[in-house]
DNA sequence: TTGTATGCGTTATCAA
DNA sequence: TTGATAACGCATACAA
């Protein structure tokens, strides 16, 4: 059926053993023998069981992409499995996991026999590591089979991280990019710029103190600055904007996310007003969808390749550091 | 470390052959020996090492799910693994696959290796089956391993499918769904009705074939039809829409697609024409994404879900239909 | 109805 | 430097 190694071995006239130290890059095996091994390999297409090695004690290349699953049901779609993040995410994992040559098996996290599920991999050696990403992760839970030996990596944590030793965390540049956002708005010389903040989880909270960081440092009063609440749904979001551009009378919003910024747009074309020129719209977190709708938002862009990749090698313990910041930038787009 | 079925056997005083029979529901082990094994099982929270099932010749219960990565690179990125529709059908197989105890393993086909990849897998049992989805699959490959005992599902393949004996197609309601489009239209009144038709896959051609149907049905000429070519492209599709409006005078547009659609959405603004009163768009193939903007199509929908179900009981034997037809319906928004 | 023995394909240990 | 041999955790043919 399949060729295996004990095949191997008798073609080349060596033992299982040899085969298995040449397979795995053994030092103790002499130039000669190893080329002889090797050619016979090639020649007969053998590829080791995958199973197999991981009874006989080494570790699946495989890594786990958790996500935690949405169970709110405000019809809100963008979130869990089919945001468009979390796709973009799982495509790009597999992209550079597949580099270092591991595979990537997605997991949705929603209920507490999940993590055991989780545990179970490890200890059966079935994954080497795990990504985990969404909103409402149980780090105690983390922490506990990082505990264990594991290798776990957590992107964007809510702020109630508390690290195990195995854990790293990769942090998006949130303040820094609302600080970007908001400083190229004041040099495109708008002068009353509102910002419609997300809900209560780190990012939003970090994007609204960018947010008044940067304005705080062009000279208006933080307590006086128009901010409305969007909580990273289209129609808060939307009535954010009518209540800023209206009741505020901004020339220009600062957005928590690209689907805030988009639901702005909307509202400024529903009031007649024109972007750029009436009301200039700013972004963040730009999600690469609108692009091929003609929408050219401009906004903070922090790479999710780059993203991934960090993940990859965090979690394969390439990279050592604990905790990594991505770098945010502004994409230049029509809107600002 | 992990609790075995040795240990499960020694603490419930029987065998590792009747632990083994009590896991896989043998018939031949009577009642309380069965409730005494399982108890210890539950006590314990006993779950069996996945991989050694495998070795000892059990298949796992893993799914592949082969994407046709797309290399075209004309900067489109509406197609491969970062296309909504893939994305939303991996959502849907997960969740699909899950009910029934099954894994997705997300594999990117890309080169000759990748069918080995694929086929060794199988040979190994590490998948029982294989849904393939994408545009330029190597149907002989495929049905070269089905011919090998294997189950295969492809998703809306080309008419060039000489379909091997294991291997299940699913096919979308295309012409049927492009005619109840069409006929939407007439209902609405509208008597000028133009096609962007994509290029030159099946999908397309179904589509301008039961939109001409249609027209014929209502009574019009097919050699007079406006049609104009849009490829699938935005940029070809907003040309195209330009055209239609403008040399053809039509009242109303029936798009290969919702890009297309969207593009023909831009167009008509741009001419300063109202949706849907001066001119009624028509998409097709509903792609989730939009309502999100605030942008509410009128279009045809075959449901990714239902297609992932279907696609999911198709590769593991439930549906024995080696062709499967997924319905159309018209999904209604202010487009038309 | 149950237990024993063997095999699945690999790695690891120990001798040689 | 190499080769036997024993795990790894389970399923199964066969015997009892």
């Amino acid at each position: 059926m399949k060729i295996t190694s004990e095949e191997i071995a008798r073609l080349a006239n060596v033992s299982r053993s040899t085969v298995s130290r040449v397979i795995n890059n053994y030092p103790n095996v002499p130039e000669p023998t190893r080329q002889k091994v090797m050619g016979v390999i090639e020649k007969y297409g053998y590829k080791p069981n995958a199973f197999a090695r991981v009874l006989a004690g080494k570790s699946n290349m495989e890594i786990a992409l958790c996500i935690s699953n949405d169970n709110s049901g405000d019809g809100n779609r963008w979130k869990g499995m089919e945001s468009p993040y979390f796709m973009r995410l799982i495509a790009e994992l597999i992209t550079q996991s597949k580099a270092y040559g591991y595979m990537i098996s997605v997991l949705v996290i929603s209920t507490e026999a999940d993590y055991e599920e989780i545990e179970n991999r490890f200890l059966n050696r079935e994954i080497c590591g795990g990504v985990f990403v969404g909103f409402e992760f149980q780090m105690e839970r983390i922490n506990a089979i990082a505990e264990k030996g594991f290798n776990m990596v957590v992107i964007d944590p809510d702020d109630s991280l508390k690290q195990a030793d195995n854990v790293k965390a990769i942090y998006s540049e949130n303040e820094r990019g609302a600080f970007l956002a908001v400083e190229y708005l004041l040099k495109k010389k708008y002068a009353r710029i509102g910002h419609i903040r997300g809900d209560n989880r780190l990012s939003a909270r970090e994007r609204l103190e960018g947010y008044c960081k940067a304005m705080e440092a062009a000279g208006y009063r933080r307590e006086e600055l128009p901010v409305e609440y969007g909580g990273f749904n289209r129609e808060y979001a939307y009535r954010a904007a009518v209540r800023l551009m209206q009741e505020h009378q901004v020339d220009a919003i600062f957005a928590a996310d690209d689907i805030t910024a988009i639901a702005a747009t909307r509202a400024a074309a529903d009031l007649n007003k024109r972007v750029p020129e009436d009301v200039g719209i700013m972004g963040c977190d730009y999600v690469s969808l609108y692009d091929d709708l003609g929408i050219h938002l401009t906004t903070v862009e922090i790479s999710v390749r780059e993203i991934a990749k960090i993940a990859v090698r965090a979690v394969l313990d390439i990279e050592k550091e604990k905790q990594i910041v991505c770098r945010a930038a502004i994409r230049v787009g029509l809107t600002a």
